[in-house]
DNA sequence: ATTATATATGAACAACTGTTAATTTAATCT
DNA sequence: AGATTAAATTAACAGTTGTTCATATATAAT
């Protein structure tokens, strides 16, 4: 009962401990977002954050497992239903648009970043940017390429490339856009190229 | 003249100092590649490096000023002579097999890692990817579409738009290959994308 | 009200950080 | 040869790191 009291005042303080590591971890690495710096934007003392959390690779592991968990992977999000795949060029563009929410979605930002600070430093996020976005994605996407190709939507392929080409300047774009937010640029001339690119991308495939 | 010596004989500790650090910040990144770790790497103790350099970030302007310095940026390499856009498949092939030669080359390699692990925590090399890299490619490929347009051997469109649809599968490719190459992993399936790349980008914007 | 449990604190630890200073070693110049 | 100069070493510094422990405080259950 008191946890839920808790929860509604101010937040569990486990829930505030992944709150700031999450938010230091992505402006500073793991190595520089020391375990003080952490307890200090929580408000409690660095001992603390034991009773909560083994060590702190607990703590950065407890973050990351966040960064596959929900984004693209989900099945549901771009829908793959036939009667979508009958009106193909509106399937492209909404797998761009949910592309395009989640690179202008904040908590997600603050993921992406420590996806990519820790890319090359940590075998685990290495794989799971492989497997959990790279092949899950150009696996979605050649099925749906494959399935176009079929009914004669869009022209003949190797559909791993063409899923390959589709969404290689999808993520180009984001790294983009986040690198510019960083020094809090402007970013109105990326957020249209989302559309932009399914079009240059529709008018190259279809038949 | 002794100094002549040195290089000859073993390379002159400065050089040393910054191979050291190239492969130490690339492999652990900034924070992580001590000074105590780089002068062991060399060979000496961590206070003869003050003797070389001012200090650690010294070291570091000094091995990340060569990341934008050789690669992409030659305006020789892909050459943009109205022979070359006579031919114009052959003219981007040539630019994907000199990027692909840069992503499997091992020194670029190091820098690239360097810049990926830093980019989100250093605006210097964040300026250098968009200016030096993203911009400088950008301008030149668009200005080869253009005139690849002009003379009706691509379909009419942004040229930037079509620069970036060109650029990005290279460099999602490259970073793809990097990750793949710190974890020993085969590398075969990739290489020939970048020619498979090529390919399907100019049956995408042929006329 | 007393006990039990969860969570906070302050202090301390050993290891490591970047950097400096005094000193020794080795190479160069006259 | 001796003097000068460059580059190495040893030792120490003040700070920071992750982690632990004994202790205090507050909440929950009896």
């Amino acid at each position: 009962m008191s946890q839920n009291r808790d929860i509604v005042i101010t937040g569990s303080t486990k829930k505030k401990i992944l709150d700031a590591s999450m938010k230091l971890f992505s402006e500073l690495g793991y190595k520089n977002a020391s375990v003080r710096k952490i307890a200090a934007e929580v408000g409690i003392r660095e001992s603390a954050l034991y009773n909560h959390f083994k060590n702190k690779e607990d703590i950065f592991l407890s973050v990351a497992s966040e960064i596959f968990s929900t984004p693209f992977n989900k099945e549901d999000s771009p829908v793959l239903s036939p009667a979508q795949l009958s009106n193909p060029k509106s399937y492209l563009h909404k797998f761009a648009m949910e592309f395009k929410l989640i690179t202008f979605d904040k908590a997600k930002e603050s993921l992406f970043r420590i996806l990519m600070i820790e890319l090359f430093q940590n075998k685990q996020l290495r794989d799971g940017f492989i497997n959990e976005f790279h092949n899950k994605n150009m696996k979605a996407l050649s099925v749906v390429f494959f399935t176009m190709m079929q009914e004669g939507l869009v022209r003949s392929s190797d559909p791993l490339l063409m899923a390959n080409e589709f969404l290689s300047p999808l993520f180009y774009l984001r790294l983009h856009v986040t690198l510019l937010r960083i020094d809090n640029e402007s970013t109105t001339n990326l957020s249209t190229q989302f559309e932009k690119h399914v079009d240059f991308f529709w008018e190259s495939v279809k038949v």
